[in-house]
DNA sequence: TACTACAATGAAATCGTTTCAGATATTCCA
DNA sequence: TGGAATATCTGAAACGATTTCATTGTAGTA
């Protein structure tokens, strides 16, 4: 029982059975320059040869050699995500690869997955798929505002699209959760459920959003009357320092009696210390977190939430890229995703 | 700015700085076949030429075209993980990606990874594979005990590893959570709680672990004088039933005061619908539920749980099928993971 | 010196695809 | 009827790497 990689002396690729435009081009009887013509949609050949090499190389199930095509074109119909180790949204690497997947569905792409180890985000992963053109193009997330793959990726102006913003100058594809818009919304009901004292959790300061988000609530505090609070720069802190400090937080004199989280491993700690720290959820505090999982809706019926669709996302950045690739301009490449109210109580 | 796919007219690959063999040829002088005879260790070159060669390649920092590679050879030097799209095991995609990486770092492999959308998984994705020579060797998880991705591998004598055994006559390579230990030490365990009602959940019944599960835990509680109780197939079931049907549970006369869960998605479900019913976790019900992420924890310090590590499984899993790969024999390449009992209270 | 043995290197074929420059027919117009 | 203008199709040259086979050079031997 050879295995396939010793089944044939000689080294060589491919068994005899493989489809190429050889096999095609014998049995219709052209040369292979028409076969490929043709599959290529070439307008100079006749209609009844476009047709016989159509059939032909249906019947045979002919799919075009994915290293022929990329060393004769540099066309590797693959695109790569690099995907960040944050857990913070649960069940987030699942979804967005899901979606990616829905996307490319039918289409000739495969999806390559980089995971990236250090916290720190660091550009050397794509350096390498810059240098070795091993994609089409690159999905990257957990952005920061001056974040160095971003620049690394306009310099040598390869196509990317980044799920989230930057504050480069130069235009580059983006998809993007809405966070303004989601830390407005929660503080407004906060207000209308009768808080006075808002807390804004945002566990990762690194990435644009978080900023985004902290100037957002600033403001919606500011025009709602409610006095602000702000928790951040807890990227490395474990969840059971968390948990800690929530409990701690609940025997505060002037604790907050709403809070906004956009973490749902966070959201858990902290539900965990508050109520550990005996408050009631809903009554003694309002909470109201950023939803990425089915987790947490499960744990707590009765919470409110602010939902982002992962899956979506992926999707949307996928057929972002992708009409990049095609030569699509940048500025015509960026879209926002509203945040989805879940009201519960 | 023109975009990458076009900055050069003819279409062709590469820009003009790309580093190929025949770059360090002109470099060394030397001729093609010598510099890639002497490259991947060619024992009848003069050492003086092969120290020139490497340090020539080194200083350019010569990477192989991939391309180039896979059409000389048939190598792709991938290997594709087919990812499910279960969400039983919360994290499961993250932690399993982030293994592989680990495992292939440093090595020639990229991954690919294929998301699975049927919950009845199809061997649609495996047959392209196989047909389109895509990968060197395939991962899938969730195994079941007849599953046809397997038969169709091993019939093709295609390299690949399973997460999960499988019922075939033919040895295969596979990595598998030891499946009976967790149930025999989690019965074990209630018994010591003194439990004497125990019932096993486990949620998808279509894979091998099912059989594997309900199989230890009928003996153990044989053993230990439990009165067992199996809830089953309900891999369809969303979440919100489970947990009404937990609530249900808490109520009934003669209900479970030991469960033993493999499925952190339905012990959530399974513990709000608990607590919601009125029962006091660890006191009026013991739980014990098959830990893969660190959620739970988070949430409920006090639960016991047995841990898998789903990292080690993607680092171990990759090994093997590397091994197979370069042709180890199927027999020298299974093992099973231990289960990791974290008593908490 | 002539012949063999062996080490070191090079030339060429190949994998599958694309593309450009030619090569055949075929048709058109004067 | 000849030459040019069109239609269709083909040959050949890449892309980058590997491997086989041939060639060169050198040394050893009789």
């Amino acid at each position: 029982m050879a295995i396939r990689t010793t089944e044939n002396g000689s080294g060589r690729a491919g068994g005899g059975g493989r489809v190429t435009l050889r096999t095609i081009a014998q049995m219709t009887g052209l040369s292979l320059s028409t076969v490929s013509l043709s599959l290529r949609g070439g307008t100079t050949l006749k209609q009844e040869t476009r047709d016989k090499v159509a059939e032909a190389a249906k019947a045979l199930g002919y799919v075009p050699d994915r290293a022929g095509v990329r060393l004769r074109t540099g066309k590797t119909n693959v695109i790569a995500l690099v995907l960040d180790g944050a857990e913070d949204s649960i069940d987030f690497a699942r979804q967005m690869i899901q979606g990616i997947g829905h996307a490319i569905k039918g289409t000739r792409y495969h999806l390559t997955v980089i995971p990236e180890f250090e916290r720190n985000i660091s550009p050397d992963t794509v350096r390498y798929v810059l240098d070795n053109r091993t994609a089409d193009g690159v999905i990257i997330t957990h952005t920061a505002p001056r974040d160095r793959r971003v620049q690394m990726m306009i310099d040598a102006d390869f196509p990317f699209v980044s799920h989230g913003r930057t504050e480069f100058f130069t235009p580059h594809p983006f998809h993007d959760f809405h966070s303004e818009v989601f830390a407005s919304t929660a503080v407004e009901r906060l207000a209308s459920k009768g808080c006075k004292r808002a807390m804004l959790v945002v566990g990762d300061d690194t990435t644009t959003n978080h900023h985004n988000i902290v100037t957002a609530f600033h403001r919606a505090t500011a025009r709602t009357g409610l006095e602000p609070r702000i928790m951040t720069g807890m990227q490395y802190l474990p969840p059971t320092e968390m948990r800690r400090m929530a409990m701690e937080l609940a025997s505060e004199p002037d604790r907050p009696d709403g809070i906004i989280c956009d973490s749902e491993m966070r959201t858990i700690a902290l539900t965990g210390g508050l109520m550990e720290g005996g408050l009631r959820m809903g009554q003694d505090v309002h909470l109201i977190y950023k939803q990425t999982s089915g987790i947490l809706p499960t744990l707590f019926p009765a919470v409110d939430s602010i939902r982002e669709d992962v899956f979506a996302a992926g999707v949307e950045l996928t057929n972002l890229l992708l009409r990049r690739i095609e030569g699509a301009e940048p500025e015509t490449l960026q879209t926002l995703a509203e945040p989805q109210p879940q009201w519960r109580n």
